[in-house]
RNA sequence: GGGCGGUUAGCUCAGUUGGUUAGAGCGUCUGCCUUACAAGCAGAAGGUCAUCCGUUCGAGCCGGAUACCGCCCACCA
């Protein structure tokens, strides 16, 4: 049978080691003259040096062009051999010349027709590409070698008709990149349809559940279009195939230990077969040969089959579903019940990484560089399904950083707990604990600090939820980012920032610790959602919260801690409103050039519950939003700045109010939502959406409506009140 | 030749069943060395979601076509 084989590792490979590659070539055109010496046959080729073992030239029996030369013989130039015309119809007579020359012993498609019309096969090349000696003159060439020869001796005879260029796609050895050689060998190959059909049920039939998705379709393809594995291999290390022929008879014998004396002829002469199994075969047998398979061990038992498995997908036909026939030929089970097909890093480029193009990135020496933790969360957070990650070196950057500012916010916290009193930093630590039992909720503490404690719990909830949700679906991209930016944006950015003048001042005997106990217990479940992604550093920043230096690992701890009763919408209302209101004011200083002034301001609403919530927060707005004072007046102000339709407020500064700035700002605005509110009312106007879309859309798009033209009226009378 | 995926901000990419104003990191610009963090903080600019057609009350998302790009499979000399 034709197999590939490759010249320098000595073997034969599978088709699936092939690798195929589009290289720049040529179309010769040959003459083979016909026997009786009137005419010739011109055949297109672009191995010349396979004619040396042509046996035949065929040509589709539909052809016109050649109906009347079918059966007549043809001389083969250079060694003038003899060979017949057939019609088969493989030959496509719209190619080349439509006649194509038939070499069985180095073309699959060759030894087919060959073996269709009878015509001998003969190996003019051997296993290491040489010429053989049935190339008669050329034996032992190279095979590069003797097509220069044989052109040149074609080109002397005046049998070369022509040379076109040709892109043609070459096999190489997926290992060493050699070029492959179809070649007249013996090898031992597996039969795969009765194989493949089970494998296909089991993925069919939900046994198997391929992540994600697409990948499913693929793994289907290939088996539906399976083809017969060569599995022996001509290599020194492997398993052996534990086969062993009889010297006398022929018998071939497959058995465990060496059958001793022939089954058929009891000669006692046996042959053992010195091939090995492909590698992929016996890797096949892994998820039960590891377990004592065949015997029914109790690891067997307990861990077969597995509940997941993952791998790339450049892997998934080599191992995954040969694991998957193996394991369901041998032990009638599937070896695994989910399948993860992970990315793929591939470099800057989003070339594949490879050691022959150099373009390898040693994890090693970017861990060095960056930290394990930063590449581990980089990765995990390019990580979409389905999709390969291109390396770079700014986006590890970029975690670093991250990585960087959870070490700081830890030292924080602990610089600062250090600051307390013993007693105090006890009374902390026994809140802590006592809260720690069926999953966090916040401690009361005073009604500033509440609402960030109740936000912050019902955020952390909330991820922590989501973040569950987001693994069970492979979705560590999702998880990755949610963590991040919970962490950071909002509790670095805003909790922190909140209770900040709390946990830096000094308490007293009399002091609830109840804020730092919250404090202590939203770091460390913020540590635990990130110890997936991050496992060194939050490893280490967990032994050094009260009460955790002596346990063993964050590791071997529940991930959510948080109750999922801290939910609390309404504490997450009011925190919008005094972050939008911090927000706005921040933005207007900038807008204005007073970004580093403490100025006033005064905010005004008609709602008296936003009112209280103002006036609640009133220190605590005035730090983060960077202000002096803060007046809250009920009703309405005279060139206000809307942040949402229930409140405005406006800057007091020296400077005075420019009026034509204003005025144009406010028209602007005024614009803005004129656009917004007919988009809108479009919508609103249209009887289909009405009657078609959810209720609860029409009831937000109304809602909407409102506030918009609520705002929109303010504006128009601040307009107003300018002149 | 068949199949799959991609095309979204200057760059690299998210965007899970269709639903208000499409997000992030990096980069750029402005202001800050504010006693956790300048590897940082507070702001800003930047997008006709490749093109066309269709389905729908409504499309970045669903369907079809086109154009590029990438990958996998395949026995056209």
């Amino acid at each position: 049978y034709i197999v590939n084989w490759c010249p320098r590792c000595g073997t034969a490979v599978s088709d699936l080691e092939v690798a195929h590659e589009e290289r720049a070539g040529k179309l010769w055109y040959i003459r083979y003259p016909f026997e009786n010496g009137s005419g010739y046959v011109t055949v297109a080729t672009t191995r010349p040096e396979t004619m040396l073992g042509d046996t035949a030239v065929a040509v589709n029996p539909s052809d016109e062009r050649y109906r009347a030369a079918v059966g007549r013989q043809l001389v083969l130039p250079l060694l003038k051999r003899v060979i017949p015309i057939v019609a088969d119809d493989f030959v496509d007579p719209t190619f080349g010349t439509g006649a194509v020359k038939v070499t069985p012993a180095h073309d699959p498609n060759d030894f087919a027709i060959a073996s269709r019309h009878n015509l001998p096969q003969l190996k003019v090349l051997d296993e290491e590409a040489r010429m053989t000696e049935a190339a008669g003159p050329y034996q032992g060439l190279d095979r590069y070698k003797a097509r220069e020869q044989v052109l040149g001796d074609l080109r002397a005879a005046g049998l070369l008709e022509k040379e076109d260029d040709y892109a043609l796609n070459v096999g190489i050895c997926s290992r060493c990149k050699t070029v492959v050689e179809p070649i007249l060998s013996k090898q031992w190959f597996m039969k795969m349809q009765p194989l493949a059909q089970p494998a296909i049920r089991a993925v069919e039939e939900g046994r198997i559940r391929i992540v994600p998705e697409n990948y499913r379709k693929i793994y289907l393809d290939w088996m539906y279009n399976i083809h017969d594995w060569c599995i022996s291999r001509q290599l020194w290390w492997g398993h052996r195939i534990p086969v062993w022929t009889c010297r006398q008879c022929g018998e071939v014998m497959v058995s465990e230990e060496s059958p001793g004396t022939c089954s058929k002829c009891a000669g006692g002469s046996l042959h053992p077969e010195t091939d090995v199994l492909d590698t992929w075969f016996s890797s096949a047998l892994w998820p039960f040969a590891t377990l004592g398979w065949p015997e029914d061990t109790d690891d067997l038992r307990r861990y077969y089959p597995t509940d997941l498995m993952i791998m790339g997908f450049d892997i998934l036909f080599f191992w995954g579903a040969r694991m998957i026939m193996m394991g369901l030929k041998f032990t009638d089970d599937v070896p695994f019940r989910e399948l993860y097909i992970h990315a793929l890093v591939r470099d800057a480029e989003r070339q594949k990484m490879s050691k022959t193009k150099g373009n390898v990135i040693d994890p090693l020496e970017v861990t060095e560089q960056y930290g394990t933790d930063a590449v581990r969360f980089a990765l995990a957070i390019s990580a979409a399904p389905g999709t390969d990650i291109a390396f770079s070196y700014d986006k590890i950057e970029s975690y670093r950083n991250f990585a960087n500012k959870i070490w700081n916010a830890s030292r924080f916290i602990v610089m600062n707990l250090q600051k307390l009193a013993p007693e105090v930093r006890n009374r902390v630590s026994a809140a802590t604990e006592a809260a720690s039992k069926d999953g966090f909720e916040p401690l009361p503490t005073d009604p500033t600090l509440a609402l960030a404690d109740q936000w912050m719990f019902s955020r952390l909830a909330t991820i922590t939820k989501e973040m569950e949700e987001a693994f069970a679906d492979y979705r560590f991209h999702e998880a990755s980012y949610k963590v991040y930016h919970f962490f950071w944006h909002e509790f670095c950015d805003w909790y922190l920032e909140w209770i900040k003048p709390e946990i830096t001042r000094t308490l007293g005997p009399e002091d609830s610790c109840n804020a730092w106990a919250n404090l202590l217990l939203v770091f460390e479940s913020s540590l635990h959602l990130l110890h997936p992604f991050m496992p060194f550093i939050t490893e280490e920043l967990w032994h050094r919260l009260p009460n955790r230096g002596d346990e063993v690992s964050i590791s071997i701890t529940p991930f959510a801690l948080v109750s999922e009763q801290a939910a609390n919408s309404s504490a997450e209302s009011d925190f919008e409103n005094i972050r939008s209101l911090v927000v706005a004011v921040r933005n207007a200083k900038a807008e204005v050039g007073l970004q580093k002034e403490k100025v006033s301001a005064r905010a005004a609403s008609e709602d008296a519950a936003i009112l209280s919530l103002f006036n609640t927060h009133r220190q605590t707005i005035l730090m983060l939003a960077g202000l002096e004072a803060l007046e809250v007046t009920s009703g309405r102000l005279e060139a206000g700045i809307h942040v949402t339709s229930a409140f405005e407020f406006q800057l007091i500064y020296e400077k005075q109010v420019d009026h034509d700035a204003e005025r144009s700002r406010l028209t602007k605005e005024r614009e803005k939502l004129e656009a917004a509110i007919s988009r809108v009312k479009k919508q609103l106007g249209n009887r289909n959406f009405l009657d078609r879309a959810p209720e609860d859309v029409v009831r937000k798009t109304e809602n909407h409506r409102t506030d918009l033209e609520t705002q929109f009226q303010k504006v128009v009378e601040s307009l107003e009140r300018l002149g």
